[in-house]
RNA sequence: GCAGACGUAGUUCAACUGGAUAGAAUAUCGGAUUUCGGCUCCGAGGGUUGAGGGUUCGAAUCCUUCCGUCUGUACCA
C-alpha cells in the first residue's frame, strides 16, 4: 500500500481513537505542504472540527500525536492553525523509492475493462488543416493515451466531413478554373490544392453577387441567385443521384486531400484506430428518429417537421428532422452515435470538439439519453477554447489562418538554428541531426499548445510562443538528454543499478526526497488527467519535475560522491527521471532525445 | 434580447476543486561553474485575482448585481 494511503488509513484510525467518531477514507485527502513550513504532507482539520468538538490547534495536535505513535511513515508533525503539516521519514522515501523503482511499466494502472472511444480531428476535406486543428489532434491524442496508461481500452476515432455543399463548392471551382491541375502538376500537397479552389469560389462568388447587386438585385437575392452557388446546389444533387461524372471528381480531389492529411497527421504524430466517412453515415439516423417517435422522446408538427423538446432540461425546442424527410446535422450525429456503439460496444464516448459547439453536443447528449442509450451517461464533449492570435481571432477569408504544415515547419526549422548556434550536435549524421529538429520542433509546439487547460481559450503568438526554455517542450526534453548522458557515463563505469546496491541507504538531501514524492506522484497525475480530460495537468507535472531534477543535478555529485551506496543511489534515481519523462512525455505525444 | 463560457504580475499560464503570506515561466535587474552537458542553477522587484455586495473559521474558487471579452441561439454543417 501506498504510504499516502496508510497515513490517510491512520487519520481515520485517529478519528475512532481520540474522537470516538467515524470519518469515511474518500472524506480525507493530504496536500502536499507548502514551501515555508516543515513537512511533506498537509492535513486540514477545519471540516471536521464538528466531529473532535474541540479548537483547530487541539484537534490537529491530537491527531498528530496519534499518527506519531502508530503510522510508522509519520516521523514528526507540527501544528499551524488548522493545518496538520506530517514530517516523514527518510528511511521511508527511500523505500518509497525502492517500490517505484523496482515496479514495471512505470505509471500504468491496471486494466478496468472499460471501452471509451475517442473521436478527434474531424477534418474537412475541402481546406487544409490549420493550427485550432493542431490543438484538437494533439489533445485527442494525448487524452487517448492518458486514458489507455489509467487502464481503459481505447479505440481512437476519425470522422471525417467529406460530404455537403462547401466539398461542391471546391469541385466547381476546379472545374472551371482548374485547367487539370494535379497535385504533382502544381506541385502543391492535395488538400492545399483543395483548399486554394475553395478560396478561388469564394472569390468569384462574391464577384458575381456584387455584379448581381449592379444590376439591381438585393444583397440576399444576389447571395442566392450567383451561379456558382446554383452550380454548386446543382452538384450536391447530382453527388446524392450518384451521377457517375460528380462522384469520380469527388473522388479524385477527396484522393488528393487523404494524402495531404496522412502526411500531416504522420508528422504531428497521431493516428486512428478507425476512419467513419460522412458520406457513409449522412443517412443514419432516421431509424433513431422513428423510434423517437414510438417512445415519445419526439413530436411531430403540422408541417411534417420532427422536433424535441428539451425545455424541461433548460433548453428549447430542437429540429431532428426535417418537414421533406432529410437530416439535420444531428440527425446524423445521433446514428452516429449508435454505429460507434455497434461496431465496438463503448461505454464511454468523447468527443474532441471546440467549444463552439457545446449546446449542440449537450442538445445530443441528452437525446441519447433520453432514449435510453446504455452509453449514454459515458458521453463527453472534450471542449476545448479556440487559438487566438495577436491579431484577433483566425478568419480564412481574411488570409489570417496560421497554416498548420507551415507552422511544424517553422517549428522545425526554428530548432535547427537553435541548435546548430549551440553547436552540440557533433558526431550526428545529417538523417540524426534531420530527426532530432523534427522530434525539438513539434516537442515545442505540442508542448505549447498542451500546457494550458484545454477548456481555456489561449493566445499563440508567432514570434514569442516560439521559445526553448522556461514552461517548454524542449526544456523538459533537455532534462532528459542530459540524464542519458549520465546513465551512458554509468553503463561505462559499471555503477551496479540494482536496488540492493543503495540497500543500506539513510539520510537524504531534500533535494532527493522532493524528487521521490514527485516520482511516486506520477501514477497519480495520469489517473487525475485522464479523469479530467486534461494533458495540461500531466504537462504541468513533468515540468516541474524536471525542475525538481534540475536542482538535485545542481546541487548534489554523482560520479565525483565518494561513497558507492549513494553514487547508485544518485544515478538509479536518475534512471527512474528519465523513464517517468519518457513515458510522461510520451502521454502527450512528445518524443525525447538521448542527446541535443 | 436570451443562454453559456471566460476575466489572475508587463506578457503567457498555475493554484490539488473552499485552505496557510495567490505560485511558475517569460521579460527586467543581480549572482553561481577547478565539478557528471550553461537550452542549467540561485536571488530580487513585479498583484486591491475586472468592480461592488453577500455566504463562513477561511473565497481567485460558491451566491448576487454591474462592467468587459468571446461563443451559441438556422428546416446550415
Amino acid at each position: 500500500m501506498n504510504f499516502q494511503d496508510s497515513i490517510l488509513q491512520g487519520i481515520q484510525d485517529a478519528f475512532t481513537s481520540c474522537f470516538q467518531t467515524t470519518v469515511s477514507l474518500d472524506q480525507l485527502s493530504l496536500a502536499p505542504t507548502k514551501k515555508e513550513f516543515e513537512g511533506s504532507y498537509t492535513f486540514v482539520v477545519f471540516p471536521f472540527l464538528k466531529q473532535s468538538q474541540l479548537s483547530p490547534e487541539a484537534t490537529a495536535t491530537q491527531l498528530g500525536t496519534y499518527l506519531k505513535e502508530h503510522v510508522s511513515a509519520v516521523k514528526d508533525f507540527n501544528v499551524v492553525k488548522g493545518f496538520l503539516n506530517l514530517v516523514v521519514a527518510q528511511e521511508e522515501w527511500i523505500n518509497l523509492f525502492k517500490q517505484v523503482y523496482t515496479s514495471k511499466n512505470v505509471g500504468q494502472h491496471p486494466s478496468n475493462g472499460q471501452k471509451v472511444m475517442v473521436e478527434y480531428s474531424s477534418p474537412n476535406t475541402n481546406k487544409p488543416l490549420h493550427l485550432g486543428h493542431l490543438r484538437n489532434n494533439f489533445l485527442g491524442y494525448s487524452v487517448a493515451e492518458l486514458l489507455k496508461a489509467a487502464g481503459y481500452e481505447v479505440i481512437k476515432a476519425n470522422l471525417v466531413n467529406d460530404r455537403g455543399i462547401h466539398i461542391c463548392k471546391s469541385m466547381v471551382a476546379y472545374q472551371h478554373f482548374g485547367n487539370g491541375e494535379t497535385p504533382t502538376t502544381s506541385g502543391l500537397k492535395g488538400d492545399h490544392l483543395a483548399g486554394k479552389y475553395y478560396v478561388l469560389f469564394d472569390t468569384h462568388y462574391k464577384e458575381q453577387q456584387k455584379s448581381l447587386k449592379e444590376s439591381g438585385q438585393t444583397e440576399e437575392e444576389a447571395k442566392k441567385n450567383a451561379p456558382l452557388l446554383l452550380e454548386a446546389q446543382e452538384m450536391l444533387r447530382k453527388w446524392e443521384d450518384q451521377d457517375p461524372d460528380v462522384i469520380a471528381l469527388w473522388n479524385q480531389m477527396n484522393g488528393w486531400v487523404y494524402a495531404g492529411f496522412d502526411a500531416t497527421y504522420k508528422r504531428m504524430g497521431v493516428d486512428f484506430d478507425v476512419t467513419y466517412y460522412e458520406s457513409n453515415t449522412y443517412l443514419l439516423g432516421k431509424d433513431i428518429v422513428e423510434e423517437g417517435l414510438a417512445k415519445g422522446v419526439f413530436f411531430k408538427k403540422e408541417n411534417g417537421s420532427i422536433w424535441v423538446d428539451l425545455t424541461d432540461e433548460g433548453l428549447d425546442e430542437k429540429l431532428v428532422l426535417r418537414g421533406d424527410g432529410t437530416s439535420v446535422y444531428i440527425t446524423q450525429d445521433m446514428g452516429t452515435a449508435d454505429l460507434k456503439y455497434q461496431d465496438y460496444q463503448i461505454t464511454k464516448s468523447v468527443y474532441v470538439v471546440g467549444n463552439e459547439q457545446d449546446y449542440h453536443f449537450d442538445v445530443l447528449f441528452k437525446i441519447m439519453r433520453k432514449l435510453g442509450r446504455s452509453y449514454g451517461p459515458g458521453l463527453h464533449h472534450l471542449s476545448y477554447g479556440m487559438v487566438d492570435l495577436p491579431t484577433g481571432k483566425m478568419k480564412s477569408r481574411e488570409g489570417t489562418v496560421v497554416d498548420a504544415d507551415e507552422l511544424m515547419e517553422e517549428m522545425v526549422a526554428t530548432a535547427a538554428h537553435h541548435t546548430k548556434e549551440l553547436g552540440k550536435i557533433e558526431g550526428f549524421t545529417e538523417a540524426q541531426a534531420e530527426e532530432l529538429y523534427e522530434i525539438l520542433g513539434l516537442g515545442a509546439l505540442k508542448y505549447f499548445l498542451l500546457k494550458v487547460d484545454p477548456k481555456k481559450r489561449m493566445l499563440f503568438n508567432p514570434q514569442e510562443s516560439i521559445e526553448f526554455q522556461g514552461n517548454t517542450g524542449p526544456f523538459i526534453q533537455y532534462s532528459h538528454a542530459r540524464i542519458a548522458a549520465i546513465l551512458r557515463k554509468a553503463d561505462q563505469i559499471e555503477v551496479n543499478l540494482s536496488a540492493e546496491a543503495f540497500a543500506n541507504l539513510s539520510g537524504l538531501a531534500e533535494s532527493e526526497a522532493n524528487l521521490i514524492q514527485y516520482l511516486n506522484d506520477f501514477e497519480r497525475k495520469i489517473k487525475q488527467a485522464a479523469e479530467d480530460y486534461s494533458p495540461a495537468i500531466l504537462a504541468q507535472y513533468l515540468f516541474d519535475l524536471a525542475k525538481e531534477y534540475n536542482r538535485f543535478y545542481a546541487e548534489l555529485p554523482i560520479f565525483h560522491e565518494k561513497d558507492s551506496q549513494l553514487q547508485s543511489f544518485r544515478v538509479a534515481l536518475s534512471l527512474q527521471t528519465a523513464k517517468t519523462i519518457k513515458r510522461g512525455m510520451s502521454l502527450i505525444g512528445i518524443q525525447v532525445p538521448e542527446r541535443m
